[in-house]
Order: C-alpha cells, then sequence, then structure tokens
DNA sequence: CTGAAAGCGCTAACAT
DNA sequence: ATGTTAGCGCTTTCAG
C-alpha cells in the first residue's frame, strides 16, 4: 500500500495536520519541523492522493474535453490534434484531460457527459460545431467553459479562434499575386462560422484587387467538408464553369478531393488549375503535387484551450476572453503562376 | 451546487446508508423505499461524486496511458490512434483515460507519472517501446499493466501485440505472388521486437519459397523508422544492389521516404519496383500512387488494451495474458506484377 | 508554532 | 428492511 499522510505524521512524529501545512509551505510552520516532514516524505515516497485532495478542495484536477463522434473520427486528425496539443498542455499545468464524445445522432433525450455529472471535472473546453440542444444542456450546470474553433454568439464565453477571415484572405491573395483572376471557392456548411470566416475573406480580397466576385465560382451544396464532396464539388464547378485557374477549397480534405479529380481528368496542377487548402493536415504533405495551404497550428489551439481554462479556473470573477490564432501560408506545389492569355 | 447523496435521503425521507443500498440494486431494500429513492434521484438530477466513491473503493475509474514523447509527437499519427482507440472503448467500460508521456532524452532522475505518484490511476496501459528503466521504476509500483505492441520478455504482464510475422509473411507473399524474387527489407532498430518480427515474416516467406535470403538486401542502418531514414535507406540499397524489383518497408512511414526517394530519381512505381510498407496510416491513400501496405488496427489494439485492462483489473488473480492482433493486406497501387526478364 | 477535530461525499460493517 | 457509524486521505478552522 502507498504511504498515507497518516504515515508522514507518525515517522515525522508530528501531527497529520502538521504535514498538510508544511507541505503547502504555510509560514506557521518552523523551518525545522518542516525538514522533518520533507524527510519523512522522502524517505517514504508520499505523495498526496489526488481524489483524497479531490473531495475536500472540490477540485478534480481534470479538464473534460468534448468532441462529436464525427469530428473525432474522421479521418483528418484536426480536431484530434487539437485535443492532443490540449493534453501536452493540460501536463504544464498539472491537469489530467478527460475526453468525451457527443453520439451522433443525438439521442432525444441527452445525456450529460458522465464527467461532468460526477463531477470528475473542473472545467470543460468544447472543440468544434456541437448541437445547440446539447450545448443548451452543458450551460445549465455552471461549469466553466472555454470553446475552441467555435464560439457561441448568445452566451459568451471564453474562446479560443482561428483567424479564418485573414486566413482566407491570406490563401486567395497569394494565389492573385500569382495572376489569377477567375479563383473558385468550395465550401461545406456556411452556417459553419469558420468557413463563413474563410469565405468572407475570400470575398475580400477579391473585393479589395477589384476582381469578380461571382456566385458561379462558389460550391458549398454539401454540408460536409469531406473529401468525397471536394471531389464532388470539383465535379461541379468544372461542369458549370470551364475558366476557373485557381481554387480555394475551405479545408484539406475537401481540397484532396479536388485534386483527386482534377487528376482524374488529366488537368494539370499547378499548371492549369491551382489549388489552394486550409488545415494543414498531415496529408498535404502527401500528396503529389505536395498541398499549398493556410496552416492551422492545431497544437497551439489546444494548448490555448488549456490555458484559457487554467486562468478562468483561478480567477474568482468570471471572465470571458477571446483569443485569435494567427494561421501560415504553407506554400508548397499545388500552386503556381497562371497562363497568361 | 449539485446534489448530494444526504440531499437524497433527506427528501426521500430515508438515511444515507439506504440510497446508496438502492443506488447498488442491494436486494435488502424493499422495492417500495427503492422507487421512493430513485425518484428523489430523479427529482434532483443526482448522480454520485466520482472522487467521492473513489475514496472509499480506492478505485478511481482511470486508466493511464503512456507513451513516450517522440510517440505522441511524430507525425504519422499511429500511437495517438492506439490512444485514440482506448479512449473510445474505455467509454464502453466507464473508464477515463488519463495520457502522459515519457520525456526523451529520459532525465538521470526518473520521476514516477504524475498520476501514479498521485493514486489517480487504477492500471497503467504502456503503449511502444518505452526505456527499461522507466518500466522498472514503474513495476516497483505493482500497479496492473497491459502493454500495447511492445512486450517484456522478463516480467510477464498482459498485452495486446501485433501480428508482425504474419503481417511480415504476408507482405513479401503478394510480391511473391506478384512474381517478385528479388525482395529487399527496409528496416530499423533490430532489437524492436516488432521489427524483428515483421523481418522474420520476410525471411519465412522467402524461405518457403525457395527464394535467396540475401544480407545485401537488408537495409537497417538507421534506428528511428522515420520517412527521412527510408530516403537514405532507399538510396544505400540501390547504390548496393540494382537487380531489387520489389521492396518491403517495415513501416509505410519508411515506405513514403522510399517512394520519395524512387521518385526522385525516375523510378517508375510499380512498374519498375514495387513497394510495401506496414501499419496502414492515413497517409498512405494519399500518395501517389496509394501505398500498398499491411494494415494495423490501431484503434482496436487501443480497444483490446482497456478490455484486457478491465479482465485485470476484475479479477482477483493476478493474470497475464496476450492477446495477438490480426493484420490485413491492403493491395493498393505501389505493387504490381514483375517485369519477365 | 502545533494539534485536535470536523467534514468533503460516499460505502460498508454493524446494529436495530 | 433500514439506520447508525466508522472510516477512505486529505484540508482547514479553531484551540491551545
Amino acid at each position: 500500500m502507498h504511504p498515507t499522510i497518516k504515515d508522514v505524521a507518525k515517522r515525522a512524529n508530528v501531527s497529520i495536520a502538521t504535514v498538510s501545512l508544511a507541505i503547502h509551505g504555510n509560514k506557521r510552520i518552523s523551518e525545522e519541523t518542516k525538514q522533518k516532514v520533507m524527510r519523512a516524505i522522502k524517505e517514504l515516497k508520499y505523495h498526496p492522493s489526488r481524489p483524497a485532495r479531490g473531495l475536500v478542495s472540490q477540485k478534480t484536477g481534470n479538464i473534460g474535453f468534448i468532441l462529436t463522434e464525427n469530428h473525432f473520427l474522421r479521418s483528418e486528425p484536426f480536431y484530434t490534434q487539437i485535443f492532443l496539443g490540449a493534453e501536452l498542455e493540460a501536463h504544464n499545468h498539472d491537469y489530467y484531460v478527460l475526453l468525451t464524445t457527443i453520439p451522433e445522432p443525438l439521442p432525444k433525450k441527452i445525456k450529460l457527459p458522465r464527467f461532468v455529472a460526477e463531477r470528475n471535472v473542473d472545467g470543460i473546453v468544447i472543440a468544434g460545431k456541437i448541437p445547440e440542444n446539447y450545448l443548451k444542456h452543458l450551460e445549465d450546470e455552471d461549469i466553466p467553459i472555454v470553446f475552441v474553433d467555435y464560439s457561441n454568439e448568445e452566451h459568451d464565453c471564453s474562446a479560443v479562434l482561428i483567424d479564418n477571415f485573414n486566413g482566407g484572405k491570406t490563401a486567395v491573395e497569394h494565389l492573385i499575386g500569382l495572376g489569377h483572376k477567375n479563383i473558385a471557392f468550395i465550401g461545406g456548411d456556411m452556417n459553419h462560422p469558420s468557413i463563413q470566416n474563410r469565405f468572407n475573406g475570400y470575398k475580400s480580397a477579391l473585393e479589395q484587387h477589384q476582381l469578380p466576385v461571382s456566385a458561379k465560382n462558389f460550391i458549398y451544396d454539401e454540408v460536409n467538408t469531406t473529401r468525397e464532396n471536394g471531389y464532388i464539388a470539383a465535379k461541379k464547378l468544372l461542369a458549370r464553369n470551364k475558366s476557373v485557374t485557381a481554387i480555394f477549397a475551405c479545408n484539406d480534405a475537401m481540397a484532396i478531393g479536388v485534386m483527386q479529380y482534377l487528376q482524374e481528368k488529366g488537368i494539370s496542377i499547378p499548371d492549369q488549375i491551382s489549388l489552394i487548402g486550409f488545415d494543414d493536415v498531415e496529408a498535404a504533405t502527401m500528396t503529389t503535387p505536395t498541398l499549398t495551404t493556410i496552416a492551422v497550428p492545431k497544437f497551439e489551439l489546444g494548448g490555448e484551450a488549456i490555458r484559457l481554462m487554467d486562468i478562468t479556473l483561478n480567477s474568482s470573477t468570471i471572465i470571458s476572453n477571446k483569443v485569435v490564432v494567427g494561421v501560415e501560408l504553407k506554400n508548397r506545389n499545388s500552386t503556381g503562376a497562371a497562363k497568361s492569355c
């Protein structure tokens, strides 16, 4: 059995209260007894038990992390990377991260995540878009919440956001810089703030360069931004508009689908069409050509969420911080100069 | 504040002991009072607190998951996929998984993972190879251990293993079936049992088909099985032996490095050289050509580890189970018929 | 400066 | 069949 505070007390010939106070560096304990206690702790290899400590302090030292099942399982590890980034940063703050997923479709009778029902977390971070009614339930629990890559307009919480607008703008400016004038946008669920903002960045870049913003260059019929839907979207786009010389896909998964379609049709990238994605998933460096994209620092997003949560947990007043994480152009081989024609 | 067992007792007009017994379905409680209790629980939305329950039962309901920092951070999400598979299965057994990584290089003064020091986990699963001396420390704690994708010969613990031998054999038989006779092996740390077994499978297949097993076809100078080292190994191999028509790389990362080298040299895959990997990482479907490989069910490995742990935790006697998880050939485009010559 | 004691929320003997 | 009580390991008043 592991030693308890009692064993330490006995060994140091003091009371358990003294041991506890010594551990927490309380001033009231004389340097001498403190040393005595510390020696005993060392000899016994004592460590306070987290569960016991938690019971009295009403703090578990755990942070819950919530993801939809869909986001958890999708093949591009975007949200799971954010999770792992959170995990890593949690380590620095002596937290543990408990993960749970929201089943999809959501059952009629919504159940709270077990870790909040059982009071096994001090706060929760929610990554990505989750169903509104599920969120309602969570908010009823009045437990601190930090959002990542999603933010709820109604109840303002702390959130870590991606600079989607500037990312979209940067992507399109890169294309414009290469001489492209006829630039398409391939999107998904336009109710999703991230996609919406990437699209806004796209429009803004075009407008600033006096280029036409034409509806025949937008494809966002499919809600899910998957590779398959990228493929479908590319097909639709080219059927509708043959003069496109560059495509901005709202994420890498779709971009890779687009790439597959173009390659099947014998359209050369970037010679005939330039292609740029968003996210910088691992696969972006594996395709031929490698995919130019806007890199989202996924680990950093997760880490930032934990840092925000830590601040929230340690401040008595309820605060609502937003932090926007910057993105970066990764110039690879799927974009090139526009053909002069 | 959340309701406690006291609140329920008060509301149901019974003692807290009765509430506890009712919750655990104890027979001694009459159906009637049980209903009364259940009603109170529902009305108050009561859930027992995990930390409190854990304190008395000396069970946390948490399982620790240990990974080297290196394995955690490497770009191919192999071990992190296993972790996520564990996470998912843990959910089915009402566990939570706490992750920690082992820093590399290991500091002289080895510290136990915080979750074992603080007694915050009931058992630990160790994924992949970890330093021997670290393992020693862990074993001193006599906490149940389950290994995944590694097994310690000395102290026999439960382990979930990949069928590396048959995987290697299957890979090479696939190549042989395509008419290849001159098949190279690209490996890494040959002290690693997984790689060793893949190699043994390779040799076994060749021998069974009366094909020569020649040392000039093995490359395993570099210990780390990375893409970069795959590239280097391919270079060495071709410098040494020009008649190779097929390559079995001990994992996909190296295979992709090999692919890059061959493509740079203008060697066509699979026309001139067939290439097969091992693991089936996400990127294997993204390369051009897509990579034929032996698929390792990573999620399943993690899930199996949790199942084993659950059994271990619920059995009074110490058991040592090994479960071997099968692998599967994914026949994609990097392998083809050998040129008849 | 230190110890005794209460109590965090729960389980499980032991009483009744 | 139900209630009383003693802890689980720790923190934190409150006395001394």
